[in-house]
DNA sequence: AGCACGCCGACT
DNA sequence: GTCGGCGTGCTC
């Protein structure tokens, strides 16, 4: 009889399970009727068990007597059908198999376990008889904190230790075993806590994005505030507005050194510590966070880009600080763009997805004029203060002498702020010495021998360096081609040519130089960035590394050497880069009670950037350069699909016109657009290359599988890495 | 992604 | 004669 009963509760289904491999589809697997869509799984696969999401019913187009059995149900909530729709949609746009986007949703380390107790140590009476050094060192850390437990590999980390110390100590008493509860909850975020005083204009955007978040329903708007607007009290009383609705609050940064300080200002706020989310976290503060979110336990997320994948059970609010920042993109593995799947994400859960930037990205700039974000603005600079007056030097007409790169202009302006006791800033957006070295005796150029690209002679180093690949010799003393001594010439400036100038023409001057190769460590980077702060220099000779974040009080001019150096290249994105970079180097320039200004030294002052820097008419710009990625079917307007190849090895043909014809009939016959430049290059491709097909793809093109083909037809040889490019666009 | 199967070079 | 290189293909 009660076998009878056994065998009625045990009815089986077939479920389709998402592993997190790169398997276009779902597998079917045999589980118990009653487990639910979006479990959290463990499955056998190909002779091994992996994790897996329950994604649906199965689909019957495996033969049920070969399926096999989901081994496990894990103790986690299950995944919410907007997230499985966000990770599907996601994977579809992106072009990569929905199990590996699923793999970004799973990655918090011990989700398997079950929850309960964790083991610590913590500090008893006893003494061990003989007393070694490594055991002095375990009580040591343990009597600087008195009355706390540590988790077993914390100590031997912060003792230095291995395990066995550990035990040897504990059969003597002088540690005892405790359990500690896992995963301490965080403390509750009070939207109340410390309001901060805002500005009219402040207070008037901040009440705009409120209403849109207690409307509950989806909304994407660009926040615009130029540098030092506030931008950042204006959002967090929206994400204010999301606590008191009860809902979940995301803040994306683009960078992980800009966390520390921003989680301080978070509780400063709310009165309690939020959660954090980034690639340095440990694991027990991972496995914490994302137990803490996926319970709506975590009110609060500031996190890096990867945060976009934690299982929120009700999330009303994405920020995108500084939304325009390219690191948003991530380019290795899973290529996404953290903006556009913010987006993507806040529209699947009926949120809010705010874009805050002082220089806004085309995308968005595009997207506001489609209608389809808001856009808010701060115009005003915090205090009143504001922005520098921005002008061009013609080169033509104010060339500088030869063999100097510093216009006359440029150079009395220095003077000028130096004089005065103020900071002046040289900005060369280029590495190095000199970009070009050769040999007047024969006209030997030095070249990577690696890939195609110039070596870029480092003086400080005293070494040659390649830009593109990394490759790095011995600064040379005589042309390797014709023997001459004395005869190799530096061609074009790099910051350290620079910083020789400006020697020359400042001796009295303080000179510091900040080039990212310039710096031992992280850590003595900062230290440069703070002591320039303090006014311990008089000139800042800097490459982009100055155009981020960091504040120069004291710094009231901005001279531009090359203004124009970004634009060479033939990067679609050339002319806004160019745009965003200028404005942010210029904008360092000036505070509250002294305006400043910026020069930039440009060979094109009528080309249409620079117009556009001048006058500071963005918007027309932008919209401008929208218009001509609309007539190419660029991004955002089309989906494109770049097919990027890149290699080190040496090539001969394997790519050719008739196998990328044939790729290219399929992806025709298939509606889509095939834009240049075609991968012909490839053909006879030394060392480092690239080549980039762009397609125009309608939605629900095979592009996926025509790629696939594209690769196989050309018989890409090892070594060879082919993957694919996608450029954001908006959604809906 | 892993992992097994499978076909060509340098070794006990 | 094998060990082992990683190219190719499959995983319910």
């Amino acid at each position: 009889m009660s076998d009878l009963f056994e065998h009625a509760a045990a009815v089986e289904a077939v479920f389709s399970v998402l592993t997190p491999a790169p398997i276009e589809r779902a597998l079917d697997y045999l589980a118990p009727a009653e487990t639910p869509i979006g479990a959290f799984v463990e499955v056998p696969l190909g002779g091994r068990s992996i994790s897996g999401v329950v994604w649906g019913p199965g689909s019957g187009d495996f033969a049920r007597d070969k399926l096999k059995r989901i081994e496990r149900v894990l103790d986690l909530p299950p995944m919410r059908s907007e997230m499985r729709e966000f990770l599907s949609r996601a994977a579809e746009y992106t072009i990569t198999d929905p199990g590996m986007m699923t793999r970004l949703a799973t990655r918090a380390p011990g989700l398997a376990d079950p929850p309960g107790a964790r083991k610590i140590w913590r500090l008893g009476e006893g003494r061990p008889d003989r007393m070694t050094d490594a055991r002095r060192r375990v009580l040591a850390v343990m009597e600087e904190y008195p009355g706390l437990g540590f988790a077993p590999s914390d100590l031997c980390t912060l003792a230095g230790v291995s395990a066995g110390v550990l035990n040897g100590l504990a059969e003597a008493g002088a540690l005892i075993a405790a359990e500690a509860p896992r995963d301490a909850p965080y403390a509750p975020l009070d939207p109340d806590a410390n309001p901060v005083t805002l500005t009219d204009a402040q207070a008037a955007a901040a009440e705009e994005l409120c209403r849109s978040v207690a409307g509950r329903a989806y909304s994407a708007i660009l926040l615009k505030g130029v540098t030092g607007s506030g931008k950042t009290e204006v959002y967090l009383e929206a994400v204010a507005e999301c606590l008191r609705q009860g809902r979940q609050a995301l803040i994306l940064l683009p960078e992980i050194a800009l966390t520390a300080t921003f989680l301080k200002r978070v509780e400063q706020r709310f009165g309690a510590r939020p959660a954090e989310w980034h690639s340095a976290i440990t694991g027990a503060e991972r496995r914490r966070a994302w137990r803490a979110v996926s319970a709506g336990n975590a009110q609060v997320v500031v996190g890096a880009r990867s945060a976009l994948f934690l299982p929120f059970t009700d999330l009303g609010l994405i920020v995108v600080d500084e939304e325009h920042d390219t690191s948003y993109k991530q380019e290795d593995g899973v290529r996404y763009h953290a903006r556009d799947m913010a987006v993507l994400r806040a529209s699947i859960e009926g949120g809010v997805a705010m874009l805050a930037s002082a220089t806004p990205s085309l995308e968005s700039w595009a997207n506001v004029d489609a209608g389809k974000y808001a856009r808010l603005d701060l115009p005003e600079r915090f205090g009143g203060a504001v922005l520098p007056t921005i002008s061009a030097i013609d080169l033509r007409v104010a060339p500088p002498e030869p063999g100097q790169w510093l216009s006359r202009p440029v150079v009395d302006a220095v003077a000028e702020r130096v004089a005065r006791g103020e900071q002046a800033m040289l900005f060369l957006n280029r590495r190095g010495y000199a970009p070009l070295t050769l040999c007047r005796g024969c006209g030997h150029r030095f070249g990577c021998p690696d890939c195609d690209a110039w070596l870029v002679e480092h003086r400080f180093r005293r070494q040659m360096l390649c830009h593109q690949c990394g490759h790095s010799e011995a600064a040379p003393s005589k042309c390797p081609s014709c023997g001459a001594e004395d005869r190799l010439a530096a061609c074009g400036p790099g910051v350290e040519r620079l910083a020789e100038e400006a020697a020359a023409r400042f001796p009295d001057a303080r000179l510091a130089i900040l080039s990212s190769d310039l710096a031992a460590s992280a850590a003595e980077q900062k230290a440069r960035i703070d002591a320039i702060a303090a006014g311990e220099a008089d000139i800042v000779v800097g490459t982009q590394i100055v155009a981020k974040g960091h504040n120069f009080p004291l710094l009231t001019f901005v001279g531009v050497v090359d203004a124009d150096l970004g634009l060479q290249g033939g990067d679609m994105r050339a002319a806004e880069r160019t745009f965003q970079l200028m404005r942010q180097v210029a904008g360092r320039a000036g505070r509250a009670d002294k305006p400043g200004s910026a020069m930039l030294q440009t060979a094109a002052p009528d080309h249409p950037v620079m117009r556009a820097i001048v006058s500071g008419d963005e918007e027309a710009f932008f919209l401008r350069e929208a218009e001509a990625r609309r007539a190419a079917g660029a991004p955002p307007y089309g989906r494109m699909i770049g097919v990027v190849v890149s290699g080190r090895d040496e090539t001969r043909v394997w790519a050719t016109a008739v196998e990328l014809g044939r790729a290219g009939d399929r992806l025709r016959a298939a509606g889509c657009q095939l834009l240049g430049p075609a991968p012909a290059p490839i053909a006879r491709v030394r060392g480092l290359s690239r080549a980039r097909l762009l397609i125009k793809a309608p939605k629900g093109a095979p592009v996926q599988s025509a790629a696939r083909s594209w690769r196989e037809a050309v018989k890409i040889p090892s070594g060879i890495r082919v993957i694919l490019d996608v450029d954001p666009q908006s959604f809906l």
